[in-house]
RNA sequence: GGGUCGUUAGCUCAGCCGGUAGAGCAGCGGACUUUUAAUCCGUUGGUCGCCAGUUCGAAUCUGGCACGACCCA
């Protein structure tokens, strides 16, 4: 209601106090939209730094708002949070799996809390600093990957449906992150040289570890070879995940070859974590595996007569894959080529070259 | 009781014919990264089982002792 005559109408941008997000609104603004800055929080505790740098943050996120000249508001969905997003993440962990979570948090928070506070505000759509993009064909919404190939982000966006993606922009999925810094800094944007933030959505980077056994019970056990030879021991399974190699702290051992070990298994009735022995071990290499909860973005499975390509963790090379819908519900992949680590828990997205079709959780 | 071999960084081991020690793994740090990982780069560790001898000088040679493994009785 406060939209000029010339407005392209109210868009509301995701704020986190970082240059992307900050770049969004002012790209946005420079198009005409009336743009309104949201701020969210959405994890709280008593940790210090962890209070310290969500403030800077916001500071951030307000003294940008303040250059590019548009308002900017705080919400607070931290029970939102805890209640959709990370209540699954600790079941999942807890049940051994390795979850997560930034997939959860954009089509239950990001996506759903967040867009609907958007619209009481007013706005037609929102916008974040995602590298990704939207396009709609023939009344269908698309999510494609973004032009930056190092930073696309449409694998943590696949869950979004129809009427999430009519809903989104993302102004960044045909720049650089290059380019992003360089316009920021052209616009004396003040966090143009802000470090890129890792981490789990709002949690952010923590001593995992730690972190994780404030919420869960810990059973240690044995570390064991699949010939059932013990190595090691273990701190508790869920602490671990499919793949890893740091903190094992196995090394030497007699008929050894001096090759590092990696977590191939877990054994979760016996308490025991297999591990082998070499990068390019047998138990650590899948040719195929069985996803649940399948999301489509289209509404629809492709068509099984064409293959297609997927992911089945984050910043992972698309493989080549043939996907068919079983009659149980869940889907089968099978890859050209065995795929390393694949992981109970994590999300397996299949894409058809640019296009994300959508994707599903590894049982 | 006798014999053989072994005892070097947290672990497994290399260290020619003597000149004060290296590797892999682990650990630690960093890079990369809005999951967990992986990956890449860098890096801390040892008075070389103990005692004595030979030597200008011994982890490296000799003797003794202490452990350990195996073998023969």
């Amino acid at each position: 209601m406060t939209n000029t005559l010339k407005s392209r109408g109210c868009v509301v941008v995701g704020m986190s106090g970082g240059v992307d997000s900050a770049v969004t609104a002012l790209l946005l603004k420079q198009q005409g939209y009336d743009v309104i800055g949201l701020f969210m929080r959405n994890w709280e505790d008593d940790n210090t730094d962890e209070y310290c740098s969500t403030r800077q943050d916001l500071i951030d996120a307000a003294s940008v708002a303040d250059t590019i000249g548009i308002p900017l508001e705080a919400v607070n969905f931290a029970k939102e949070y805890k209640d959709r997003v990370f209540s699954y993440f600790l079941r999942e962990y807890q049940a051994g799996r390795t979850p997560n979570p930034d997939i959860l948090c954009n089509s239950e928070i990001k996506f759903k809390a967040f867009l609907d506070h958007a619209i009481t505000l007013g706005a037609e759509k929102i916008a974040t600093g995602h590298y990704a993009k939207v396009q709609e064909v023939d009344g269908l919404f698309q999510l494609l990957k973004a032009d930056d190939a190092s930073k696309d982000q449409s694998y943590f966006l696949h869950k979004l449906n129809q009427a999430q993606l009519s809903k989104a922009m993302f102004p960044l999925g045909s720049m650089l992150k290059s380019q992003v810094r360089k316009i920021a800094e052209e616009h004396q944007l003040s966090n143009y040289a802000k470090k890129d933030s890792t981490g789990i959505c709002f949690i952010g980077e923590r001593p995992f570890h730690e972190f994780l056994s404030k919420y869960l019970p810990t059973q240690p056990g044995e570390m064991c070879t699949p010939e059932g030879k013990v190595v090691g021991k273990h701190v508790g399974l869920s602490f671990y995940t499919i793949g890893q190699r740091q903190g094992l702290g196995i090394g030497g051992g007699k008929d050894s070859s001096g090759d590092p070990w990696f977590v191939a298994s877990k054994d979760m009735g016996s308490n025991r974590l297999i591990v082998v022995q070499g990068h390019n071990h047998p138990l650590l290499l899948k040719p195929e595996l069985t996803a649940m909860e399948m999301h489509w973005i289209s509404g629809n499975a492709p068509d099984t007569n064409r293959d297609y390509a997927a992911k089945t963790r984050y910043r992972q090379e698309d493989a080549p894959c043939h996907i068919t819908t079983l009659s149980d519900g869940h889907t089968h992949f099978a890859f050209q080529q065995a795929q390393w680590a694949v992981t109970p828990g994590q999300s397996v997205v299949a894409y058809d070259g640019a296009v994300c079709l959508g994707g599903g959780v590894i049982t």
